[in-house]
DNA sequence: AATGAAATTGAGCCAAGGCTATAAAACCTT
DNA sequence: AAGGTTTTATAGCCTTGGCTCAATTTCATT
């Protein structure tokens, strides 16, 4: 058999953990990018992360300062923004996992197309002990 | 090789589509839960409904009204709330890739425990596509 | 060096999704 | 049938994450 149902305070947990998770994914997309925009340009310019972010200007500014009170991006007024060791380290963490995550989908047969898509969301909601069992099933 | 570089265009896309099925996942929610306390209880109380999504009671009435704004359920005042055709159906639909997630973690070697923990998260971000791919892989 | 273009910021708006405190309705139970 | 308890609803507040429009700063070009 598979196991008891869940308690009321059970599922009332697992929603709650969402909408944590969900909270904290749009700072992981950002600092991922900012780190990709380094990388790439050598900078990390307002206009490009908004570009990328497919989203208008002053909602990236709003994002980024945000980002700054967390920790994990300092900028200059009218000068680039850059990732804090905090920053860059959930950089690196966020785009491990996104590639363990296609990954995992084209393994089951998912199209690369559609996996890089869902892959967008479905990332911040895995946890490290699913990622594991991802990694260990990939090899 | 893997694949040509995303255009700026598809990446922002790419955010822009895992927005939107953000809006949609809480009512998804919802209507599901409503179907569950209906099958089990015989109806869906305000005060279930808010206690099982883990959330204040004001909350989830301000919720199932964004609900039957969108033509997903019904309600009296003080009565318990209904789903409409497309509500059952949504919960039918949402209920069912719930499912298919778990056992695709599982089947990858996922625990239980925590294959329902980020399904909770994860299936709102699967795609007809990737879930055809999981039925597949199940069989 | 001045000026026009481009990038960034700031102000102010909106909807969603939380909350608490309070009012009102429905329900039991005597 | 009255009165107290429980359930729902309303009001009002907060934060997040979008937007537009306007002001500012920087950059590039003549």
């Amino acid at each position: 058999m598979t196991q008891d149902s869940p308690s009321l305070a059970e599922m009332a947990d697992r929603f709650t953990h969402a909408r944590e998770v969900q909270s904290k994914a749009l700072l992981e997309d950002y600092v991922e990018m900012i780190g990709d925009l380094i990388a790439e340009l050598g900078e990390a310019r307002v206009a490009d992360i908004a570009a990328r972010m497919g989203v208008a200007q002053p909602t990236a500014t709003k994002a980024i300062s945000r980002l700054k009170r967390e920790g994990l991006a300092t900028s200059r007024p009218y000068r680039g923004v850059f990732l804090t060791d905090a920053g860059a380290a959930l950089a690196d963490k966020v785009r491990a996992r996104h590639r363990t995550v296609v990954a995992l989908l084209m393994a089951v047969g998912v199209p690369e197309e559609v996996a890089e898509q869902d892959a967008e969301g479905i990332e911040h909601h895995v946890s490290d002990r699913s990622l594991a069992a991802f990694e260990n099933f990939l090899r």
